[in-house]
DNA sequence: ATCAACATGATAGTAATACTATCATTTAGG
DNA sequence: CCTAAATGATAGTATTACTATCATGTTGAT
């Protein structure tokens, strides 16, 4: 099944819609896989130009500069994830079942269709995991947070919030846990792959789906342990 | 108190000692003092050379690039952790105590004081929270840990991992408990003082020391409610 | 005390990056 | 079909991230 649902996003996280032209969309798919093939750090508003057969000057019409475009990606990415989660969940009455529902869509799990409007969804999760903090984690995230630019982030965090309070009344830390739940899949994840001993879930613990399965297992633990205690 | 261990690191981490040297030495604190001012991605060889009254190019006879004084600097700190984690816990035998002692070290509280051989604590805790991060989520992880870099992190990691497991010793997750207890306080801390909506221990909530103290119950709570689950 | 290493200072230079500006050309909408 | 907007093409600037070279100063072994 494909949710072909049109995200709309802030302004301020750009300077000219992307998904008002087809440069603009190319930008946001290619810039993607560039972040995932080159990383952050070596990837060039040059490097993108040159990718999708354009000129620098043109990216920058779209985005200030490369933080903006990261900060973008992840904005676009919070509201998926969000859109998900209330897609997934709606049937749903037991805040329980919903709390299941959400460990799965952040490790990507259950995910029938990578692309939503083109947008290839597992690059853009592993960008998320190896970048994301990299938008925030910056001298000037007061004035970038004063933009609402990591509203996406904040409003899944305050839905994951709202959730536990269902499960939870009296729960104390709903703010923290939904914020440290969603960061712990994310980092967990990239340990995983890179730097296994600081997992119980890497090198030899079997095949990809099955270290998935401990994540997945790891954070279910986590987060009921803690909600239940 | 002061505890002035020499913190022996691993040769790979640097081209030439920082610590054989008066100009390394410099190198290394004011450096610290620079990533807190003006946050990594706006430091300079440059501008830390003007700090300390000296060139460009003798900065970089000690560290390759500003990416590896970095690592350095995330590097010493997790050994110096680990350190006080051995030393405050040594003439403890009840390993809930010792996890208790974990959890104050890592917010740095009970810190009579805050310098250790000349090295601001207080200021690198800040660099560490902000910036770790970016020392292993990079495209060249595999190569850097390949080269042991992060391995004072992952000794601290297996350290802490001992103590669970000697709290219960039949838990199975005791590496990824371990490194996502450590995550978690750092970025809890960050979001409680620039991002407070993603916690419960922000604005509003008083002081900082009280906020620092909610932080603590939060952590104690989600350690603790995981390993008596 | 002397000399040889070695560390640092001082200066210069290069390639790449991160933009900004300008103007011609193409495209799309009314 | 005409106008406005979007893009292409080219150029240019300031800064960054280095590397090279050579002179000078400092240290420590004999």
């Amino acid at each position: 099944m494909e949710y072909s649902v049109y995200i709309r996003m802030n302004e301020r996280l750009f300077l000219r819609d992307p998904e008002s032209s087809d440069l603009g969309r190319r930008i946001v798919r290619q810039g993607i896989l560039l972040f995932n093939d080159v990383g952050f750090e070596e990837a060039t508003f040059r490097k993108l130009a040159e990718r999708i057969n354009t000129k620098e000057a043109s990216i920058y019409r779209y985005f200030e500069n490369k933080h903006r475009l990261l900060v973008y990606l992840v904005a676009w990415y919070w509201q998926w994830v969000d859109f998900q989660l209330v897609f997934r969940t709606n049937n749903i009455s037991s805040p329980r079942e919903k709390l299941e529902k959400l460990l799965r869509l952040l490790i990507l799990l259950d995910l029938d269709d990578s692309f939503s409007n083109d947008i290839d969804i597992r690059a853009l999760h592993s960008t998320v995991i190896r970048e994301a903090s990299k938008a925030y984690l910056t001298h000037h995230v007061t004035e970038d947070n004063c933009q609402q630019l990591f509203k996406p982030y904040k409003d899944l965090c305050q839905h994951v919030a709202d959730i536990i309070l269902a499960y939870r009344p009296d729960y104390p830390y709903a703010h923290s846990r939904a914020s440290s739940l969603i960061e712990t899949a994310h980092y967990q994840t990239f340990f995983m792959h890179n730097l296994p001993s600081l997992t119980d879930f890497g090198r030899g613990s079997g095949s990809e789906p099955e270290a998935t399965n401990k994540l997945l297992d790891f954070m279910r633990h986590l987060l009921f342990s803690s909600l239940d205690a």
